[in-house]
Order: C-alpha cells, then structure tokens, then sequence
DNA sequence: AACTTGCGTAAGCATGCACTTGCATTATAC
DNA sequence: GTATAATGCAAGTGCATGCTTACGCAAGTT
C-alpha cells in the first residue's frame, strides 16, 4: 500500500510551494489556476506538489493556514484607552493595517472563494471578528469615559472594517489617477478625522 | 460554412439562459460552473446556449450586459443641492441602493472576476464611478454652499461606497447574529448620521 | 406544400487537469 | 557502503467540460 508519504513539512520545498499557491490562488482563483501552474511558480515538479499536499485542496487549506498562523490579533485594547480617540483609533487602525498589508492576497482569496469553500472563509473571519470586537470594545471603552458621544457602534465598526479591508483590493484594480486618491494614510487620516469630528467628546 | 445562426435576442429562452448564467456564475464562479449546469437551470438543452451565445465567455459578456443594462445612473445631482446635507446624502444613497440591491448578484461576480475577466470589471466600474463622480460633485456642492466643512472629499465618496456596496456581501456571509446589525436602515443611518456630524454646517 | 425558425436529443471530439505509477537521482544518516 | 528520505522525470489514467455535428420535430410564414 503505498501510503503518501509526507515529507518532513519544514523543508524549504514545502515553503515554496505554499507560497506559489498563495500566489496563484489569488491570482486566479481556486479553480482558475492548476496545479501545475502552482508547482511551475515553485520551481518544482508537479508530483513533489502532491507528494507534499495530497490533493489540491489540502494545498488550499494549508496555503490559508500558513497565512493565518502569520496574522497577529490586535494587542490588548486597554493600551489604547488612555489616548484620545483619534490618537487610540490612529494607532489601532493603522497597526491592523500592518498585519493586512501582508496578508491581503489571503483575504481577498477569502472574500472571492468564500462561497465554493466555506471553510476557507471561515478562518478569515474569525480573524477580521477579532479586529471588530476589539473596535466595538474600544468605542465603548470611549463611550465609558464620556470620551465619544453614543453610536451606532457595530454598524461604525463595520464602516470601518470594510473600508480598511477594502481599500487594497479596490487599489490593486483601480486606474493609476484614482490610487493617488487611496493611499493607505490619506484613507486613515478620512477615516479617523470622520469618526472623531463625528463623535469625539475631546476635540473642539 | 455554418456560420452561428444567432436565433433572435428577445425569445424568452434568450432571458432565461442569461438568468441562470448570472445565477450560476454568481454562484461558482466563471471557471467553477460548467455551461450544463446553466443550461439545466434554465431548463434548455445546452446545445441551445451555444446556439444563442456561441461561447462560454460570449454569455458571461451578455449576462454582465444585461444586467449592467438594468442599472440607472443616479439623476442629477442638483436635484440634491436643496436639501441639507443630511437629507440629501440619504437620499442619494437610498436611491442608489435600491439600484444595487437588485444587481448585487452582479456587482459580486465583478468583484470576484476582476482579475480573470477585466472587461467585465470594467463595465461595473465604470457604473460605479458615476456614482462615485457623483458623491463628489455633491460633496463639493455643499461645500461651495457653505453647508459643509472641507474634506478629503474623493476618499470620503471612497469610504461611503466601499461601504454601501460591500454591505449586501458581507450580509450574505454573516452569520444570523451579525446580520441584524447590519440592515440597509442602520448602515445609511449610521453612514448619514457620521458624515453629518463631522462635517455639516447646517446641523448644531 | 415547402421553407424557416427555434429547440430537443444523441453522440462524440478534444483538451485540460487532478492525480498516479514506476524509476532514476542525489544527499544525508548510520 | 548501504539504507532512507526527498526530489525529478516520463508517461499515463480518468473524468469534467467546452464545443461541434447531425438529425428530428413542432409551429409559424409564405
């Protein structure tokens, strides 16, 4: 029975054909792009592919799990509570981007394949809840301290969540005149003079 | 020499291929549905959707037509001028949103195909950009009405749409829970009530 | 009655693609 | 030096799928 043999799942092989994957996945789709394709942007025979991975779509979920294991969670929200909410809301808002930044391929991967691969979805959105409840935490956190006025703060949360999540992929398609419009701080900088001319308690 | 003999554009098979191609397209993906599965759900044998369409791609191309066809433009803007910030902001948005709410099928499946199929993204972008054209020009309406504050104007047309249109997905994906912060109501509201609060110089 | 139009049915072709098998090759370990 | 693990290479299998061909049938047109 000749068993598939997995290789040690820490050689540089496995790597790069998980990043290839990453690549191509995003690129075309889960269906839109083969596995040849995948092993060829790996520089690496097709058989070694599934000798490492089984099948295609075992390559898929380890390809979103790599991805993921990169994503850090936003730190403790009780950091961000003593600053003022345009200072608390810069810094987390812009330290989620970072994480994004290097895992918008995956993300937007999950937004396209959600509906064929649920599962795949699914370990995307635990993340970005993450990053909502933190947000819903810190506003009311503001809330509390009389530091913000009332809102509707899950819908504002997801307001922003959409924006930030949005941005890059809209900014990988638009024409070339529109990016000026969408660099990463001037999208922050809207966001948070926004929400802070809209609700802060402090300013003014 | 066989040349495709186009059958005529107005049969009701016509429309009913091009349903269930939007639906199924929508539903899979370009690559991940199969022209016998369109054609099953159409209830026509899949010979006739070649018939009609010659190609797999050719139907994809009528498909985001028709229903790019079914859109209207927002009516002009000046109509808007009158009202307050608040009030014309809302209205605007709800009119488009009743647009979209019936193309949403569409508009994911430009998002989604984007990359394999830019042509098909161009066409909702270019539905998209009046409307965002539009938000700018409304915007800055106000503002040489005095009614509004300076903004970063183009990224806040940005942040208003990214939001309307990415509410109908995520609504779909969400699970019950969320889905009940997430009503059109709430997100207009909340989307009004912020952009009035930071920046209308009629309200207060 | 003959022709055309629109569609159905059956069968099949060609291609791409996920996945397999068998064997040769290198490198490392013991 | 021999076993083992990790890869490459050549070839192939089986299935899904886009697309075609050839034929028949019903309804309307002329």
């Amino acid at each position: 029975m000749s068993d598939g043999t997995h290789p040690g799942t820490e050689t540089q092989t496995h790597r790069r054909i998980i990043l290839a994957a990453l690549h191509e996945f995003t690129q075309s789709g889960y269906k839109g792009c083969s596995t040849r394709a995948v092993a060829e942007r790996a520089g690496v025979n097709e058989v070694t592919l599934f000798r490492h991975f089984g099948n295609k779509l075992e390559l898929l979920r380890a390809a979103v799990e790599y991805s993921v294991g990169q994503m850090r969670a936003p730190a403790d929200i009780e950091s961000y509570f003593n600053l003022s909410l345009r200072d608390g809301l810069t810094k987390l808002i812009t330290d989620y981007l970072l994480q994004l930044s290097s895992q918008s391929d995956i993300l937007m991967l999950g937004f396209s394949e959600s509906f064929s691969h649920p599962e795949v979805a699914d370990v995307l959105r635990r993340f970005i809840w993450q990053f909502r409840t933190a947000l819903i935490q810190y506003f009311e956190g503001q809330y509390a301290q009389k530091k913000m006025k009332e809102a509707d703060f899950p819908v504002l949360a997801h307001m922003l969540l959409i924006t930030i999540h949005s941005t890059p992929s809209v900014h990988k398609r638009a024409p070339e005149d529109v990016k000026i419009h969408l660099s990463d701080e001037r999208v922050v900088k809207t966001l948070v003079d926004t929400v802070s001319l809209a609700y802060s308690l402090d300013e003014l």
